[in-house]
DNA sequence: ACAATGTGTAACCGTTTGGTTGTACGTTGA
DNA sequence: TCAACGTACAACCAAACGGTTACACATTGT
């Protein structure tokens, strides 16, 4: 559970469902409590626990308890390290560039 | 289909499978036939197939047919448009911290 | 001509997902 | 005290997922 490849999975499966984006921008732009969140949405409450609960289980979101509330917050952080995962898959097309202009460079009259 | 959302939900979906991310990173590096993709892993061959009409649909990787071979190469601009996603995502946690100032800054003898 | 190769798709299967309702339990306020 | 509120979780369900095998079809090489 603590690969880097599962949390890799972990976090773009939170982010693939809609409901669980707009939850993630909600709880980045400020704490909100569970119930608050689930006023935004036609579904039931237990649905939105749910979404929370896989945001949290990626740790996109981290959940603070006051008194009977939880208070949802999400974690810049980890919204930034997606970021990183993908930089670092696309980092390979830099070499695919450099390996086209070597080629080219090898055979100038292949133009 | 090509909502922006629907287009967010596929994307993210296709890359929350571990083989899908590393089938990505090969056709990012240079373009490889769906056979050769499905050398590296120890499934079907119609599960590769299969994943890569996910990353397909999902405008990840494009096909082109050359002779009995499909080659698949990685479509960078389409991860990038990921990144602007998540970029976009974030972008509402720069107001949280506005917010917390203005707070501090009308109540300075609340620290 | 024909065998081998590469691709795509259909049918199937167990597991996961995203939703529901119901229930239990702690917290709050009148 | 006790009703209302907020949360969590179990049980259930249809649909999607990730894998399999089997088959159809086009291309290639001998």
């Amino acid at each position: 559970m603590t690969d880097s490849e599962d949390r890799a999975d972990a976090m773009f499966h939170a982010l693939s469902d809609r409901t669980r984006r707009d939850i993630l921008r909600r709880v980045l732009a400020g704490e909100h409590s569970v119930s608050a969140l689930a006023a935004n949405y036609e579904m039931s409450f237990a649905a939105v626990q749910k979404h929370v609960a896989v945001l949290e289980r990626a740790g996109l979101v981290t959940k603070r308890r006051q008194g009977r509330e939880a208070l949802a917050s999400g974690d810049v952080e980890a919204v930034r390290s997606v970021g990183s995962m993908l930089r670092e898959i696309e980092r390979v097309w830099r070499g695919r560039i450099s390996r086209i202009d070597a080629l080219l460079e090898q055979s100038p009259d292949n133009n």
